[in-house]
DNA sequence: TTATACTTGACTGTAATAGTAGGGTATTGC
DNA sequence: GCAATACCCTACTATTACAGTCAAGTATAA
């Protein structure tokens, strides 16, 4: 199974992007700053979302990405399944030559496993994150955050303005 | 989430251990041989298997391992979790300080899923796994290959055994 | 036409897995 | 006793994938 920081970070930036949504396309600076996720890395994430039509990009100033369809239609195991290869937790790859060319002995356990996790994280879309309190809450902390740094950006703007005189 | 080949294997060999249970102390060159996992690598995991009280060794000729437990008393979580560190999927390892010192936006999603994967792994036992049919089966095909390559050893002994003289 | 922001590909550091090697020690049976 | 068996332990290596960087583009709105 492949769950690593590369899925958790196309997630959490899905998210962002539904949550600010409503203002228009977001930039992947933006997701940036808020997530603390390298803008490289997300260039890379977000390529791939795009070629699995999760996401659509609107290029030049202002531009950025929207959701390619509504917030109750994506579900997780999506945004997994674009980033990583698969959510396969068995030995082959579900090939089933993982012993001498035939099945191995916990063969059907790690299938069984593997449909049990895609199962649970199909039946979350992101309209049911958005809508969850605790997702609400860090989101409001972040929107806080960012308006504090704007401030201490402000004034250094300030300084560096006044030694420029 | 860590669930690769180590915890695979490590489940597989206690499967292997369970289902030759009967017959005495089962070495680990015999689980190296039918499940076809390297011998040092095995010794690696049965070491950390053996430090959580999950197996029991036997030294000397005719030694190997036994389950410590009843097979339905051992769960398939409880050897994953012996042989990884955890089966966490969260980012920060459930420590909450994913975004600035704070949760992140996904934080309680992964915490769910985390729970929801151990729920599943702790609810089957060895006793479990050896009742199943396709288990039986592929102990079945196993147990004919290798008599199938004792066979071949014996016969490769009376060829270089004819060579000698 | 310029700044913005997406797009792409090549490249690098790092960490964990997966596997190897080689030394031990305990125990049994001759 | 001593040789064979099989566990026990440590250090080492190769590989792989993730995570991140860098640098060059292209499209578009203002």
């Amino acid at each position: 199974m492949r769950l690593t920081t590369k899925g958790r970070y196309a997630v959490t930036a899905m998210l962002d992007l539904s949550i600010h949504a409503s203002e228009g396309p977001v930039s992947l600076a933006d997701i940036s700053k808020r997530q603390e996720i390298s803008l490289s890395y997300l260039e890379q994430l977000f390529s791939k979302l795009r070629k699995s039509e999760l996401v659509a990009s609107v290029r030049g100033p202002g531009g950025g990405y929207q959701l390619s369809r509504a917030l109750d239609a994506i579900f997780i195991a999506q945004i997994v399944d674009a980033v990583n290869e698969s959510i396969d937790v068995t030995n082959c790859n579900g090939k089933g030559n993982c012993n001498n060319g035939e099945i191995c002995l916990t063969h059907h356990l790690w299938e069984d496993l593997s449909v049990q996790i895609h199962k649970f994280l199909s039946g979350i879309s992101l309209a049911d994150l958005v809508a969850r309190k605790d997702v609400q809450q860090v989101s409001l902390r972040q929107q806080e955050q960012q308006e504090e740094f704007a401030h201490i950006g402000d004034r250094i703007n300030v300084i560096s303005s006044s030694r420029l005189n």
